[in-house]
DNA sequence: GAAATAGTGTCTTTTAGACAGTATTAG
DNA sequence: CTAATACTGTCTAAAAGACACTATTTC
């Protein structure tokens, strides 16, 4: 044993001599519908917790998926349908009281898709958008708040300094459209023109064409997309930077 | 079994029924030693990859840690002796080839702490800090080349926007060692004045004397210590916003 | 005095905040 | 015309960049 091979020592390996946590991941997708922030969730079918409400996700299927990335981008698609949002990883969270079944860690996602409707395709579990407060209002499953908080508290940052709120628009928008969204998401009213004059020096939008307001009344509005690559864009300033 | 309680679930509940990752928390402990940033590394004692260098880890253990956290804290300690240091967590990453051993995820942590010298207890293993450039050459074991690299550049980035480099100070000490310490985590030269500026008018150092500089000439230095409650401190713009 | 290090004065540049103004549509 | 919505002009304020300047020490 002293000069064992690391190939002699792969075989004689055995994961199950060890303990090893739980793991899942889980999601927090939002979107904006009617102009409010709107969260998904999931009531469970099945124990522990059955019957109350809590955020998408599930194991790590060692069989399907390759990375981790990988078993959140199949959540998504499961409840959603969408393919290519935007999705990040938020923070993992692992206790021994979280949950009941024993040691267990998650890896928390946030991802923000465009209003989308849900296609009740969800076998056992019922499946529905929530107004954000709402969500946080329910008795939700396992420490699923504090993760839906956390998820929550990283929109709110990085909607200062981003332009993660474009993701749950659907494009083509108007910028009246995008100051909306931001300022849903930050939860404070944006001064128009500073909005306008950030947005637009940034150069990471798109023109395409331009629209008459929703109600048919007003001036008409220029219409953008997101350019490619702007994605990523930084502000080396923040917005608000004295009430956040 | 149709309406079977959530205490008859739980009995009939065995985690060994499912096949589980591997999760390990891993570190990546920085400091300041002779000006230049460097990194904490441990020679791999044991398989896989038997003689390696690598970051500092373990797995979570059931018994003893109630959090991840208390993993993270316990590893650095043992290598360290460090008992309250900065300590936050950067990424997990987790993927079917990142470890022979089969599916394997890490949490990974970050920690900063002032240049200390390694009581050299550990058992098998070997410790030693390295300066940064040089972990990144080493043949480093699994993906820890990768996970050094996202923590690297997660202290970059707040390095930029936070008072993150006084971590890797022992205090007291002057502004132009706290800038020295800027400049050494951002890899870029400040201006002196903007620096004193941006620390000094943010109000989170505290003044504790002053002393001659290192060779003794030269005009004594006010020394600080950082104020209590303001390692949170969070700056409204960032620094070399134009440059990083 | 010179050398070395600490610290300041002050002008420019960038960008956010405030808010009143003009422009273009439907009816 | 009015109402509604889109968009602009322009002043102020805050904070970073640049860089030359003064201050205090040892020798």
């Amino acid at each position: 044993m002293v000069d064992e091979t690391e190939a002699e020592f792969l075989r004689r390996y055995n994961i199950h001599d060890y303990d090893l946590p739980l793991v899942s991941v889980d999601l927090a997708i939002f979107t904006l519908r009617d102009q409010r922030l709107q969260v998904l969730l999931v009531e469970r079918g099945a124990h522990p917790h059955k019957g109350r409400w809590a955020l998408p996700g599930g194991f790590v299927d060692l069989k399907q998926d390759r990375e981790l990335l990988d078993t959140a981008r199949r959540k998504l698609q499961e409840k959603t349908g969408v393919r290519t949002p935007h999705l990040e990883q938020v923070v993992s969270v692992g206790s021994a009281s979280r949950d009941p079944r024993g040691w267990s860690i998650t890896i928390l996602f946030m991802a923000l898709i465009p209003p989308v409707s849900l296609q009740g395709g969800g076998a056992v579990d019922d499946v529905r958008w929530w107004p954000f407060a709402d969500a946080c209002a329910l008795p939700l499953a396992f420490d699923h708040r504090e993760l839906l908080l956390q998820a929550r508290e990283r929109l709110r940052n990085k909607t200062a300094y981003t332009l993660l709120p474009i993701h749950v628009l659907q494009p083509p928008f108007t910028l009246t459209r995008l100051q909306q969204a931001f300022e849903e998401l930050l939860g404070e009213p944006l001064e128009k023109k500073s909005f306008r004059r950030r947005i637009l020096s940034a150069d990471v939008l798109e023109e395409v064409g331009e629209d008459l307001p929703e109600g048919g009344r007003g001036r008409p509005a220029l219409l953008y997309r997101l350019r490619r690559g702007a994605e990523q864009h930084v502000f080396s300033r923040v917005v608000l930077a004295d009430r956040l």
